[in-house]
RNA sequence: GGAGAGAUGGCAGAGUGGUCUAUUGCGGCGGUCUUGAAAACCGCUGAACCGCAAGGUUCCGGGGGUUCGAAUCCCUCUCUCUCCGCCA
């Protein structure tokens, strides 16, 4: 949510940096429901104010014994039309709430013009594409080997979904838990383990209601709860902070968490139908900052680090990019992607996103923090993929591979397969 | 799932219709005193919204109701605790 106060100060600004990432701001909605509700806001205060006077009146009339009778004459005059304004302007605020939920963040100076994902900014590369003639895809791969079941996993469920068995299986569990191992123990992030079901205020809280409930799996509840699974563990980590004031000399905050994401990928229908690129369910570290404002521009730096060392540690070849004001996620201030080499696609494919919040979701949560000076101010915050565990294990599988079929397994991660130098039938 | 008890400001804990827009204690911050500190004493100390400001409004788990007036009464939901049952 953006800070009301500027948008009142400055529509017409902030209306020119949305355009940037191609939405419109309907200002002269905004001016109507902003000046309707200034005149019924002050009115309905000053009657409010009105029949506390009142009725403290009364109570001191009645107390020395006189008649409160004149009194109560008067607040029967108030009393309907002040419960006709506070009607009127709740319904009125909550248009308006609404109205503010459903505009996205205001892109930084610095993030690339564009409409879409071809006018993101390459800015780093690392590692040597593999560009082997006849690559085999990770699906085909896996298949062979007999531990990867897209049929089976079918008949369990439907589509976007799989079955993984015998050493696909473990190397799935490796890779989590060596990317945990390594933020937890090299970058300073502290372990989380938290629910995979959540309420409708987290999700308004990290800012996937009430526009984009489209995609997330929904729990019919017959006793009136509304749960969804979780899309990410973005969603229970930087919800922690919700409604919570914190100490200044907590911060920054770091929190790790592996989790199963859900998404219902509505709107991908014929993208990625082959293999395990896009699923209804899949594993992820999930890496989540809480700082200062002044500090958030430096911790986007840190974070895609740290999500790149995960890559570097398994030798995969990745670059970098600064995604446009067209292509970023409408919480994000700022957004760094990092995309994976595939050879059997013969292109990178995004494995990891981290983005600077800002004060967004703060706002919309109420995420707070406490200064030296002891000021109540709004944190910042930051979300990375470090990294999506089902596309790590596509990467392997497809850079890995040998002229037999096997997968040789990453050096980092042989002490979390038992020492196994690779993965056969 | 059954029975009962609860939910109040950072924490503890009063308040059961009106001088309560919440007593008090602890903690925290500032001051006096002191070579320094402690102790003692004095003062300050919730946040959300509106307003240039003065100031105003809202909030006692959530929602709804009664009333001129609700922390307090009524309805409802959620959560916590105790006991019983079941269970990974």
């Amino acid at each position: 949510m953006l800070d009301p106060k500027r948008l009142r100060a400055n529509p017409e600004a902030v209306a020119v940096q949305l355009a940037r990432r191609g939405y419109s701001f309907d200002l002269p909605r905004f001016t109507e429901l902003e000046s309707a509700r200034k005149q019924l806001q002050s009115e309905t205060e000053k009657l409010q104010a009105e029949r506390n006077a009142g009725s403290k009146r009364i109570g001191q009339a009645k107390a020395k014994g006189e008649d409160a009778a004149p009194i109560l004459a008067d607040m029967e005059l108030i009393k309907d039309k002040l419960s006709r304004n506070e009607q009127a302007l709740s319904t009125l605020q909550a248009d308006f709430e609404n109205f503010l939920l459903g505009i996205p963040n205001v892109p930084q100076d610095s993030v690339p013009d564009g409409r879409d994902e071809n006018d993101n900014v390459e800015l780093r590369r690392w590692g040597t594409p593999r560009t082997a003639e006849g690559a085999k895809d990770h699906a085909d791969l896996g298949e062979a080997l007999g531990q990867m079941d897209f049929t089976v996993a079918a008949k369990l469920t439907g589509a976007r979904f799989t079955v993984l068995r015998g050493g696909l299986a473990r190397l799935h569990r490796a890779l989590t838990q060596f990317m945990i191992d390594t933020h937890v123990q090299e970058h300073g992030y502290e372990e989380h383990y938290v629910p995979y079901i959540v309420n409708a205020a987290s999700l308004r809280g990290t800012g996937q209601l009430p526009k984009f409930g489209d995609d997330l799996f929904a729990l019919k509840g017959e006793d009136g709860t509304d749960w969804r699974l979780i899309p990410t563990a973005e969603v229970p980590l930087t919800n922690l902070l919700r409604d919570e004031i914190v100490a200044g000399d907590t911060l920054p905050k770091k929190f790790v968490a592996h989790t199963p994401c859900f998404r219902a990928e509505a709107g991908a229908a014929g993208r990625d139908t082959k293999g395990m690129i896009r699923q209804h369910q899949f594993e992820k570290v999930e890496l989540v900052w809480a700082v200062r404002p002044e500090e958030s521009a430096d911790a986007l730096e840190q974070l895609v680090r740290h999500a790149e060392a995960i890559l570097q540690k398994l030798d995969l070849p990745y670059r970098v990019l600064a995604l446009c004001t067209g292509d970023m996620g409408a919480t994000a201030a700022r957004t760094y992607d990092i995309e994976v080499w595939l050879p059997s696609q013969n292109r990178y494919r995004e494995i990891s996103s981290c983005s600077n919040c800002e004060d967004f979701q703060a706002r919309r949560m109420l995420a707070r923090y406490r200064t030296a000076a002891g000021k109540v101010e709004l944190l910042h915050t930051l979300n990375g993929s470090g990294l999506a565990v089902g596309r790590t294990l596509v990467a392997i599988l497809e850079n890995n591979q040998q002229a037999d079929g096997s997968i040789r397994v990453p050096e980092a991660l042989k002490s979390y397969m038992g020492g196994a130098e690779t993965i056969t039938a």
